[in-house]
DNA sequence: TATGAATGAGACTTCATTCAT
DNA sequence: GATGAATGAAGTCTCATTCAT
């Protein structure tokens, strides 16, 4: 808490950000095989910069996908007050299938080493998570989607489209037809 | 031909298929980070064993992946007979994504290699490929399925459900409801 | 040029000075079976730090061999002033197959791996060709040599008399009776 | 002794002929690279059948130098009784050089592993260098080769063209012209 | 504080040699 | 006797991480 609460002084953080907006790329690059050298290379900062701020390997993918989750739960707040319901639920979906061209490979690496994702970042998880339950239950009260959805496979649903169209970098008409399919899926009266 | 078809001796055989079998087992264990004298020491045989056979870590994988499809087309011949054709399908919809609890470890690795996939085993790959348009014509006849369904947004579909069941171990109940949403997805009159 | 410039840090040199120190001297021991790790414990270095100086076992070979003709180079400034053009022609070609004592082996690895010596080391290399040329030619003024000895036969008795220096590992006094075959053959008047 | 007498059948001999055969001309082609596989090929047999043959990589080699050396000697007789004694001399000296294209990557495989090449062939061995002093004392007696030209030197002087031959693949003239030298510095008078 | 040199475990792969077929 | 499958030690090289500068 002490450590953490802290205010980096400027040129630190200024390094921070850098560092993993340059992690983000090389994994990005790299898959799996990306090694902290080219995250340094990338960042234009030495080695031992990355591990005063990150002091793990994994330490420092958590935090690239915390970055992410909090860049979407930006767009909350707004949602949240939409009037139609079921294009704000649809809407965040979307937005998070193209948020994840780069996320899935994060969380790749951190399921692979064992890491529970949830346990380092469980504030903001939780947070995406909310605003997912949040929006879905809307679109449920509007009857924009079906009542016996629920959030298990909701997740589910989400967590493959994402992995999916990181990895073979679906083009943008392939993500509507194949979302236009999961969101039929979605909509009540079968 | 004539080489490449020569039996191989009965122990080779078996020390072949010992091997696929600890291969397929320390990859979903594993993952990417699976090494290979993890495989052996599964398999009970010497790293050098390995390397006769698949005479790279790509070649080993890849001869999974084969191994996996030749299972999943033995089904087909059966389903294509079958009266109730949207049943087959979505059948056969699931059967793979059961069967790909281990898949995508595998073809995870081939990607991040750089390998295409298609090349080394193209047959088999198409054969699959076959074997799924097939179904899905038939379904769409019996307005089982949508007429507007086209295979590449099937393919990704199934992808994204391959690898996300892999990867997060869905029950069995989570996979049912899950694809409950996909299968009412694919089905007419929306 | 920038960077390849910059001076290492000191504790830098002096791990480069004590690799290439090691390397000479267990590939005078193990001969071309020598190998990364041996180099690294008789140099009292982990085996990262040599791959560090020298990327790969062709690149510290090479870095060897350029280190041993510009010790050899030194000596010639003083001998191309000498009185006596045939003492010190005889000399310099004493001195090089002296310093060949451990040459050998590198040169070997070298041209084993199809590595093209000269490409690497072009420089120095054509430095020590220049210095002998020089050598000569002023001994033939003088007549000390005979006139029709060209530096193919030249380069081609060098070289030959090194290699059996080395792998042999001549006497001293073997030495002095070849060689003084070897440079009557040199001498004028037949 | 029992042992070593026991005529081979028919097809063994041919065997390790063959074997004897490709294992000179992978040697010449991989250098101390050579790997037994190779050899298996290029004769068209099993691994198993040279390991019949030479119980090990230093016997086949040996081997070798043994079957060239034979080779070498069979030209003896003749030259023993040539009139002119110097051209026998040096003749045979040019013989050695010219078969020795292959024959030192052998008795280099041979040094680097440790073994007194003497002590597996003694007996074809000490018939080379009989052969040569026979010539050497002829030579002399005939006035063509200096009075102090002694066995160590001379050995000195033809192991080291024979290594150099070989590596640099010395063209016919550049041979001629460096041999030159060698012999003009074995004559008297100087 | 930032840097990057050093470290060494560990990955992949090769190859001499043994031994079941 | 011949074959080639199996073995595993050993080699080269990479990379996360530590620590002197």
């Amino acid at each position: 808490m002490t450590k953490e609460d802290k205010p980096l002084r400027a040129d630190a953080r200024r390094n921070r950000a850098r560092v993993l907006e340059a992690a983000e790329a090389v994994l990005a690059r790299d898959g799996v095989a990306a090694s902290m050298r080219a995250v340094a290379q990338e960042a234009g900062v030495g080695l031992g910069t990355i591990y005063r701020h990150f002091p793990t390997r994994e330490t420092l993918y958590e935090a690239i996908l915390v970055a992410r989750m909090e860049r979407l739960v930006e767009h909350v707040p707004a949602l949240r007050e939409a009037e139609d319901a079921g294009a704000a639920f649809f809407g965040f979906f979307t937005d998070i299938v193209d948020n994840a061209t780069r996320m899935r490979a994060v969380a790749d690496v951190l399921a692979d080493a064992g890491i529970d994702v949830k346990a380092g970042m469980s504030e903001v998880g939780s947070a995406v998570r909310s605003a997912i339950e949040l929006l879905l239950v809307r679109a449920q009260q509007q009857g924009a989607v079906r009542e016996d959805l629920r959030m298990p496979e909701l997740l589910a649903l989400l967590g493959a489209v994402c992995m999916a169209a990181e990895r073979h970098q679906w083009e943008p008409e392939l993500r509507d037809r194949t979302l236009g399919v999961v969101f039929d899926g979605c909509r009540p009266h079968h």
